[in-house]
RNA sequence: GGGCGCGUAGCUCAGUUGGUUAGAGCGUACGGUUCACAUCCGUAAGGUCGGGGGUUCGAGCCCCUCCGCGCCCA
């Protein structure tokens, strides 16, 4: 303990030797807390095991190691599970590109090698990012890590489904699905991206049975060859004769009606349109509305079909090219038209989703939906920020059946299993009847599964002890872009099978985008790594900056200069702690004395602290954590650091023993109440320092969180101690406007007004901060040299003879510069004590602090007006 | 089409019950080697808080409207 520490903070030594240090004492454990303490559970959201840690993981690290750490202070049970998922398409992807460099596929090496192969890719790359997550310093109870697809997880996939079929809720059909002709599965909703992009409108006369035709439009010629009817708006007059006669696919000459749905824009195209509901939603509900026939023309790889005529086999574009050249040399075609329309897109891989006719399974979700929704209505759970409810409740009252299969190898087996007569079982095990049962090969989303999450990892189904003591858990800290494909999931998921909320809050946190606020991806080669930065900065600086330039909800452009700043902000503080160890030697730490035994300066400082403990704790409370940072940040550098330990040197290095002493208590208790505040923010670093400093407690991670001590709040000191800080400021403003030398030592004359006993006790400090070699003060009646410039604050004036140095014009221009402010602030603030109805409605706090201001300002535009009176008549 | 967010100093961002002279960092200019720190210290310049209207004793903050940018849902 009294080893002196080092010059400088070597982070990439001791973050990891910390890292261990705190994990193998067992810290990370909400056990560390007594059994009857209150419990504080975030479940981590679990990152895919398919990728390296990205700024977006480590952003919510940031965030939720410090909402974790807070509560660990605070002396709560706190508990930080985490988890990795097994990300069903995004692995399989990666396994398949993998494959394919090495000059095989899926297929080759068959179902059992290929996840041989995932599993062997999961282990390698879930060993990375767990490193990872350990890097940036994560208080995470290792011990009780989960991954999707390990046993006990599975088995409550599993127990959700069944059971979900058993209540009717889980059923299977042919639906028309988005599917991914690339990956051959089907995707949700959620899964599609839609944007516009440029592509053509293709017009052309759709032939009547009769003779003659109807013109119509499409941006997906070869889906004419699915047509199964024409369509026109009833009360349109161009077509409504045509109403119930029938027109002739091209090139196949299929019968089709033409029928009448007043869902068609007479606006669009021609104003009549091709129905195909195989391949389109909206033609899929007319479909159902009508009774209409449904042609497939497509396979799973999005190659036509036998239905398809002469086109069959041919890659649909490929189709679209010959079909469309088909029709014109047929004369069927009138013209073609760029027009910009929206495409679907898989959200993994970017490929054109087609609406394909499949068989699938679908979770019934209104149910779910409705008790998800009375949930947030009622304050059971609660979303930061609050606006996003809204949203949830959008999605929620639109939501439509989730279609939970996917044709993958990667994943949790749907628990189905057909009988040799076509029968569906849904169970653990296929029914043991003698007849041959085949397992349903398709597997679950992976959000059905990371929906379960925060019960699933605590043991459910099994009612565990983890289980009875952690669920529900506390918070829910995730990105906003995931709120549908997972919030909203658990919560459904939560409250249907645990009875309970998942979670009390949710707490949003937006997108880290680059500087100039452009999405990180790669194609824009402006990725920051942040193991880069970790490597550069050391963890506390990235996590410091992720969480103060951010707010609830919003995205963050992150420059890495921030980073840089507040690695010199780490420095700082390990400096500061330099210091006062240093000072501190051998001795012991002191008691802090009483309020009324300290010396301005202190009392002030403690003031302050007291102040910023109250406010960060506030802060903290209302999840502004980027604000408490800044905050305490301020404190540290702009008031601590800059004034409090500059003055400290004159007790420390001219007082007496009592006078050191006690000083050294202050620096210290304001040093380690400091490293308390910020060690959620900056764990590695305050961690480090806080062995260096004698405290009580075996480490700073599960020290407690410091109390406001109401008695050190003091209003009159800190007046005080402001203006003595205004002349200090004003006497170095002179010092560097008249260009003297910093060396050179001024002597300085002092009109005290009422403050004659503190300017005579803390003199020092104009000693100390602004290179004054001497001080006097004046009587009232005493006058100083013409020869002077002046500082003033307050009722107080300070002279500064400066002799040769000084320009009486110069400085009474000025001084008439200050007097015309001081006027100017004199005049808003009377007018406002001036108003009546400011005075009445105003908070009476508010009045008092208009009422000290106004009258500081008039006492300084005295002195100064004064000095102006006694310049102006040196002419 | 519906919903939401953003627009504050050259740049990146704070500013949450409406209440001191709107803040910080970076950058810029000038000046600094004595006793923690040049990864530092001091001083300064720089803002009609997107435009307009309203409510209020008082508006960056609340309401209306317009402009620009972005996101989500259809």
């Amino acid at each position: 303990m009294s080893q002196g520490m080092p010059k400088n903070f070597d982070f990439a030594e001791a973050e990891s030797r910390i890292y261990k240090w705190w994990e193998s004492s067992g810290w990370f454990k909400p056990e560390v807390a007594p059994p009857d303490a209150e419990p504080y559970v975030i479940s981590m959201p679990p990152p895919n095991v398919t990728g390296a840690l990205h700024l977006g993981h480590a952003l919510f690290i940031a965030i939720e190691d410090l909402m974790v750490r807070y509560a660990r202070m605070q002396g709560k049970a706190a508990l930080w599970v985490p988890g990795t998922d097994h990300a069903g398409i995004a692995t399989q992807l990666q396994v398949e590109k993998m494959l394919r460099d090495q000059g095989t596929s899926r297929r080759e090496v068959g179902y059992e090698g290929f996840l041989e192969r995932t599993w062997e890719w999961k282990r390698k790359y879930e060993g990375e990012i767990k490193s990872q997550i350990r890097r940036m310093g994560a208080s995470c109870d290792w011990d009780r890590e989960r991954f999707t697809l390990d046993d006990g997880l599975s088995a409550a996939v599993q127990e959700v489904f069944i059971t979900l079929y058993d209540q009717g809720l889980i059923y299977r059909g042919p639906r028309l699905v988005n599917w991914s002709p690339g990956l051959q599965t089907a995707v949700s909703d959620l899964e599609v991206v839609r944007e516009e992009e440029d592509g053509n409108l293709y017009f052309f006369n759709y032939p009547l049975a009769n003779g003659g035709h109807i013109p119509v439009a499409t941006t997906r010629p070869e889906t004419i060859l699915g047509d199964t009817a024409v369509c026109v708006h009833p009360e349109d007059e161009r077509y409504r004769h045509l109403i119930g006669q029938f027109a002739l696919v091209p090139m196949l000459n299929r019968r089709i009606p033409v029928i009448a749905d007043d869902y068609v824009d007479r606006e669009f195209g021609t104003g009549a349109l091709k129905i195909t509901p195989a391949h389109d939603f909206n033609d899929y509900e007319i479909y159902k509305r009508h009774g209409l026939e449904i042609v497939n023309v497509m396979n799973p790889d999005a190659t036509m079909n036998a239905n398809a005529g002469r086109y069959a086999g041919m890659d649909r574009f490929a189709c679209r090219e010959k079909l469309w050249a088909d029709m014109e040399a047929a004369g069927m075609t009138v013209r073609v038209q760029p027009h910009r329309y929206v495409v679907p897109r898989a959200f993994r891989g970017n490929e054109v989703i087609e609406p394909l006719l499949s068989e699938q399974w679908f979770v019934r979700i209104q149910p779910l939906a409705d008790k998800a929704m009375a949930a947030v209505r009622d304050g059971r759970i609660k979303i930061v920020p609050e606006r996003f409810e809204k949203v949830y409740f959008h999605w929620l009252e639109n939501i439509e059946d989730w279609c939970v299969s996917r044709q993958l190898w990667w994943g949790h087996r749907v628990p189905a299993w057909y009988g040799p007569d076509g029968e569906i079982f849904v169970g653990k095990e296929a029914p043991q009847d003698g007849r041959e049962w085949k397992p349903e090969l398709d597997v679950l989303d992976t959000w059905f599964s990371s929906g379960l999450w925060p019960f699933s990892t605590l043991g459910w189904p099994q009612q565990t002890d983890d289980l009875k003591r952690f669920y529900p858990t506390q918070m829910m800290e995730t990105g906003y872009d995931i709120l549908f494909f997972w919030v909203a999931r658990m919560i459904m998921m939560g409250l249907w099978f645990t009875d309970d909320v998942p979670f009390d809050t949710v707490y949003l946190h937006g997108l880290v985008r680059d500087k100039d606020g452009r999405k990180i991806s790669k194609t824009y080669g402006n990725v920051i790594d942040p193991l880069v930065m970790v490597d550069q900065y050391g963890a506390d600086p990235l996590r410091y900056t992720l969480v103060t330039g951010s707010t609830p909800g919003n995205d963050t452009n992150l420059d890495p200069a921030r980073i840089e700043r507040n690695w010199k902000f780490v420095n700082k503080i390990w400096q500061m702690a330099n210091f006062i160890t240093q000072n501190l030697g051998d001795a012991e730490r002191a008691p802090l004395p009483p309020h009324e035994q300290l010396d301005l300066p202190s009392q002030w400082i403690l003031s302050r602290l007291n102040s910023l403990v109250k406010l960060v704790t506030r802060l903290f409370d209302t999840y502004q954590y980027g604000e408490a940072g800044r905050q305490i940040d301020e404190f540290l550098w702009g008031e601590f650091a800059d004034w409090y330990i500059e003055i400290s040197k004159h007790p420390l290095y001219n007082g007496t023993p009592d006078e050191k002493q006690s000083t050294l208590a202050v620096l210290l208790d304001v040093l380690d109440t400091s490293l308390r505040l910020l060690h959620p923010f900056m764990p590695y670093v305050t961690e480090e320092i806080w062995r260096y400093i004698p405290t009580e407690g075996e480490a700073l991670i599960v020290a407690r969180w410091p109390q406001a001590d109401e008695t050190r709040i003091d209003a009159e000191a800190e007046r005080k101690m402001t203006m003595m800080m205004e002349l200090v400021r004003g006497i170095r403003l002179v010092r560097d406007q008249y260009n003297v030398e910093p060396g050179h030592k001024i002597a300085v004359l002092i009109s005290p007004g009422e403050h004659r006993a503190v300017l005579q006790d803390y003199d020092y400090l104009f000693a100390r901060l602004a290179n004054v070699s001497q001080t006097r003060l004046l009587d009232a009646s005493a006058t100083a040299t013409d020869k002077a410039a002046t500082v003033v604050a307050s009722d107080v004036t300070i002279y500064i003879p400066l002799e040769d140095l000084i320009d009486i014009d110069a400085e009474r221009e000025r001084l008439a510069k200050e007097r015309e402010k001081l006027q100017e602030l004199i005049g808003r603030s009377q007018s406002m004590l001036g108003n009546e109805q400011f005075v009445q409605r105003a908070r009476p706090d508010v009045v008092e602090r208009e009422r000290t201001k106004l009258s500081d300002l008039q006492a300084s535009l005295a002195q100064v007006s004064e000095r102006l009176t006694t310049l102006q008549a040196a002419d």
